[in-house]
DNA sequence: CGAACCTTACCACGAACGTGTCAACCCATG
DNA sequence: CATGGGTTGACACGTTCGTGGTAAGGTTCG
């Protein structure tokens, strides 16, 4: 009762998908999978051959990236960039206390206190580190 | 007593250096300060004539942002992308709630407690808008 | 006025990014 | 075991990034 209407790849992983699949069902190229996986954006588990297997959870990220970088313009190393600020602490310390040092060119500031907050975490982090 | 010891641009800003002077005292050609300059990151007021005035704020933040660059692993058009993510909320926003979309691969967790801290702004953020 | 410096606008050029494609090799399954 | 699909690795190609250079034209000032 195991092998019966599914083709290919008996019920393996229930609802996993390979590459080229995937690749159909998400809009990108298998080619692309790989390049957001080596990105660190979207890295689905392997099988034990080696097959990447994407999950629902997978192809609802490749979804979304897609959304996220065509409605703002966005490129894929950038959310790799925005990533390794949030991996990497101390980066994200440093870019965000150069970045307060300039003097905001009084364009319209939107939200008024957002940009305080951010300051105040430094602040925060600072104390803590010393 | 106007002109005396300074040959050229007499007591125009005092402290205000042309772009190859400025060059000069901070180590990045004038070809890039003009760069560094489209990319956002530090814009000199202009004299009447056009000419750009790199005072000590601007000097300070070109020494700083070398610093920055060289000493984490960064190009200038990252820190071009990081300001971006400040001066648009809204961009920020969605980017950090994709990111919070990815379980994050159980590396080595550095500073415990700043994802948890970066998320728990977005949900503030959420019932703010809501 | 003329020399020295600034400005913008291009051309160039190697490196990296975003994509495609092809080769060589491994897996799964009828 | 043969065929279809997966895997990595490499070549290719148009773009953008980071730099340098150079040309054409304003400014400053001796």
């Amino acid at each position: 009762m195991a092998s019966a209407t599914t083709p290919k790849r008996a019920a393996k992983d229930a609802d996993a998908l390979t590459i080229n699949e995937a690749a159909e069902t998400s809009g990108w190229s298998a080619r692309m999978l790989r390049y957001i996986e080596n990105a660190g954006l979207v890295e689905p588990p392997r099988s034990p051959a080696g097959y990447r297997l994407y999950g629902p959870g997978e192809l609802q990220r490749l979804r979304t990236l897609r959304e996220l970088l065509n409605s703002h313009d966005l490129e894929i190393s950038n959310v790799g960039f925005a990533r390794r600020l949030r991996k990497e602490p101390q980066l994200g310390h440093a870019v965000n206390l150069w970045l307060d040092q300039t003097p905001e060119r009084p364009a319209e500031v939107a939200d008024a206190d957002w940009l305080s907050w951010e300051q105040r975490k430094h602040k925060k982090l600072l104390e803590a580190a010393a």
